[in-house]
DNA sequence: GCCTGGCACTCCCGCGTGCCGACTGCCAAC
DNA sequence: GTTGGCAGTCGGCACGCGGGAGTGCCAGGC
C-alpha cells in the first residue's frame, strides 16, 4: 500500500476493483462481496486475493463495510474516485435524444412554465428528482414597459423583458394623472432604456427620464416600484419533479430520510440553497457538476448525490438544472442526461428570448 | 334493528356509540374496543352491551373489524352519517384566524402565486396535503389588449384580464406591419371588448374589429392567437403543498399509498380530475363538502377523503380549495379551516382583481 | 325485554431462538 | 504475490410461544 499526498495510490488492479465494486453496487443496491466479483467479472485472481485487495481499499478510505463480514459499498471518497477517474462517460441514447428534442419542440414559451416541464422532463427520464432554476430576473434585459391609463387615478403597469412579462401592477394616485404624460413617460422609458440589463437600470435613472418630462412624484415612484418587482422576486424561480421515482430506491424506504427529501422538494428555500452555490463556478465552467453525500454539507442528504450542469439565457442569465437521488445512481447516464437536456433547454430559450 | 330504507336507523345510543367511535379512531388510530368505550366515556351501560350494538352497528355497514377479535373502525357510511349528522361543526381558533388573516396581508397579487401560497398555508395549518384550482380563464373580465411594435415584422402581444397578464406571445410576420396599425387596433379592441368575460368574446368578432380599420390577415389571426393563448392553458392552473405531512399518517406508512398520492399530486392532470367534479355544483352552492373513501371513485384512495370548497373570483369564476387526507380526518376543523381560507381568499382576489 | 358478568375463543404482535447463508480475515503452502 | 481452506462473525428469516386485547355467546338478574 503505496500512499501519496496522504492518499492509496490506486495501482491498475486497485482501481479496476474499485470501479467494479462501484457499478456492481450502483445496479444492485447490496453490498458487494470478493465472490460476486470473481464470479461476475473476469478478473484473472481468486476471490482471496481480492478480498486483500478490497481490504486495502478500504484502509485507504474507498470502500466500506455496512458490518463486519458483509460486502462492501463505496465511501464518498470511493464514489468520488470513481466519477473523477475510473467512471466511462457516456452519450445520449437515440431514444432519449428523440424524447428531448420532442419536448421542447412543443414546450411552452413561459420561462416559469418551460422551467416545470423541463423537470418533468429530466426527472421522467433519470428516474431521480430533477430540478430546474430560472436564471435571475436581474440579468434579463429590458424590452418594454406600458403604463396603461385605467382611470384618472390608477393605471396598471406592465413591465416586459427579454423573458416575457415580468412584472404587471396596478398602481393608485391620490391625485389625477394624465393618461397622455403616462403614454409619454412610456415612450421615454422605452427609447432610452430598451436592451439594458435589468440590474444596470438604477432607480435614480428612472427618476431622471421621469424629471425630464416633469411628471410627478406619484408615477415616478410607481414607475420605481414596477421596475424593481420586474427585476427581484420574493422567491427564486424554482421547480422540481419528481419525488415519486425516489420512493423505488431501497435507501428511501426509510421514512426519515423520505421526508426529510420531500420538505426540501417542498420549501423553495432549502431547494435554492442546494443548489445556489455551484450557481458562482457555473457561469464560468458550464460542464456538469457533482456533489455527492457529505459534499453536499446537510446530514439528511450524507445519502445522495446532485448532479448539477448550468445553462444560459441571454447575455448574462445563466440558470441551473440538477438532478438528485441516492449516492447510489448512474452517475454517467445522468451527467449526459443533463448535459442533453441544458444544451436543448439553451437553444429553447434562445428562440423563445425577446429581442 | 330496524331497516328503513334498506337502512339501519340509528336510535340515539346507536348514534352516539358510532360517532364515538369515530371520534376515537380519529384521534389514536387504533381500532376502537367496547371496553375503551365505556372506561373514556360516559355511557351508563356495561361494555357488554356496547358489544351488542357495536355488533349491530357492524351489520348495518356502519362498522367494520380489521379482523376477528379486534376493535372496530368506521366504514365508508360510518364516517358519511359521522360527516351530516353526527359530528360538532367547529369555528376557527382565534390562533388560525390570525394566520390566515396574516398571510394573506402580505399575499402576492398574481392569481398563480397566490394559488400555490394558499396551498402552503393551508397545508400548513390543516396538516394535510391541501390543493387549490385556480378559476377558469375563461370566467376571467378582457381589460386590456396591447400591440407593441417591436420591429417592421415583429409584435408582442399583451392580454390583461381581470386576473393580471394572462397572455404574453411575439408575433412575426412574413411583411411589414404598421406601428401605427397595431396601435389603432389595439384602441378599438379595448373600447369595444373592455369588461367582457373571455367566453363570451367570439374569434369572429374580433376579426369585425379588425376588418372595419381595414386591417390585414396576419395581424388578425395574430389577434385570434392572443386571445386563444388568454382563455386556455394547456393545463389547468393548479397547485398542491404538504405531502410530506401525509407521511406523519401511519396509513401512509405503505409504501404504495405513499406513491399513489405523489403520483397524483406531481400530475396536474389527476389531481384536477380529483376536484373538477365538484366545480359543477360548486357555482350553485359555496358550502364544503366532503368525500370519503370509495366516494372518491379511485381504488388508490380508497382510505382517503377529500374536503372541498369553493371560492369566487369575479363575476362567473369559481376556484376549489381542497384538503386530502386519510380518511380517519378531523372533518370539523378541516371544513373549517377550508372554509374560513376559502373566505379570506375571496376578499383577497377582490381586492388584487383589476376593474 | 333489556342489561350484565363471566367465559371460551380468536387473532395480532412482539420476542426469543436457532439455523442458514454470505462474507471476511487469517494462515500455511505454493 | 497468490491461493485454497477454515474458523468466525453477522444479518435475516422462519418458527413457536405467550401475552393482550377484544369479541360473541349465554345464563342469570332487574
Amino acid at each position: 500500500m503505496r500512499l501519496v499526498n496522504d492518499k492509496l495510490e490506486l495501482d491498475k488492479r486497485k482501481a479496476f476493483i474499485l470501479q467494479t465494486v462501484v457499478y456492481e453496487y450502483i445496479n444492485t443496491a447490496e453490498p458487494v462481496g470478493s465472490v460476486t466479483l470473481t464470479q461476475k467479472y473476469n478478473l484473472g485472481v481468486s476471490s482471496a486475493t481480492i478480498r486483500n485487495e478490497m481490504a486495502e481499499l478500504e484502509a485507504g478510505g474507498y470502500l466500506v463495510q455496512p458490518h463486519t463480514s458483509s460486502g462492501r459499498i463505496p465511501s464518498d471518497a470511493g464514489y468520488r474516485t470513481y466519477v473523477d477517474r475510473l467512471m466511462q462517460p457516456e452519450t445520449l441514447t437515440k431514444d432519449d435524444t428523440r424524447r428531448i428534442r420532442d419536448q421542447f419542440r412543443e414546450a411552452s414559451r413561459e420561462l416559469s412554465e418551460v422551467i416545470e416541464q423541463t423537470t418533468r422532463l429530466l426527472s421522467g427520464l433519470s428516474g431521480n428528482l430533477a430540478i430546474a432554476l430560472a436564471p435571475s430576473r436581474d440579468t434579463h434585459a429590458f424590452k418594454y414597459v406600458q403604463l396603461i391609463w385605467l382611470s384618472p387615478r390608477t393605471a396598471l403597469a406592465v413591465v416586459v423583458t427579454s423573458a416575457g412579462v415580468a412584472s404587471q401592477r396596478v398602481f393608485e394616485w391620490p391625485h389625477d394623472v394624465a393618461a397622455d404624460d403616462l403614454t409619454r413617460l412610456s415612450n421615454a422609458l422605452n427609447s432610452k432604456l430598451s436592451g439594458r440589463i435589468m440590474e444596470d437600470v438604477t432607480p435614480s435613472e428612472l427618476d431622471d427620464i421621469a424629471n425630464e418630462l416633469a411628471i410627478g412624484a406619484g408615477v415616478r415612484e410607481a414607475v420605481r416600484t414596477a421596475f424593481a418587482t420586474a427585476r427581484q422576486h420574493d422567491e427564486p424561480e424554482i421547480a422540481a419533479a419528481g419525488a415519486q421515482n425516489l420512493l423505488d430506491q431501497p435507501e428511501f424506504h426509510d421514512l426519515r430520510k423520505l421526508r426529510a427529501i420531500l420538505r426540501i422538494v417542498e420549501e423553495q428555500r432549502t431547494l435554492y440553497d442546494l443548489i445556489a452555490d455551484e450557481l458562482n463556478d457555473g457561469a464560468g465552467n458550464p460542464s456538469p457538476h457533482v456533489r455527492i453525500g457529505h459534499e453536499l454539507r446537510a446530514e439528511e442528504l450524507a445519502e445522495c448525490s446532485v448532479v448539477t450542469v448550468p445553462y444560459r439565457f441571454g447575455d448574462r442569465g445563466v440558470g441551473m438544472l440538477a438532478i438528485l437521488g441516492p449516492r447510489r445512481m448512474p452517475y454517467g447516464r445522468l451527467i449526459a442526461l443533463a448535459s442533453g437536456t441544458a444544451r436543448s433547454l439553451d437553444e429553447h430559450l434562445n428562440d423563445v428570448e425577446i429581442r
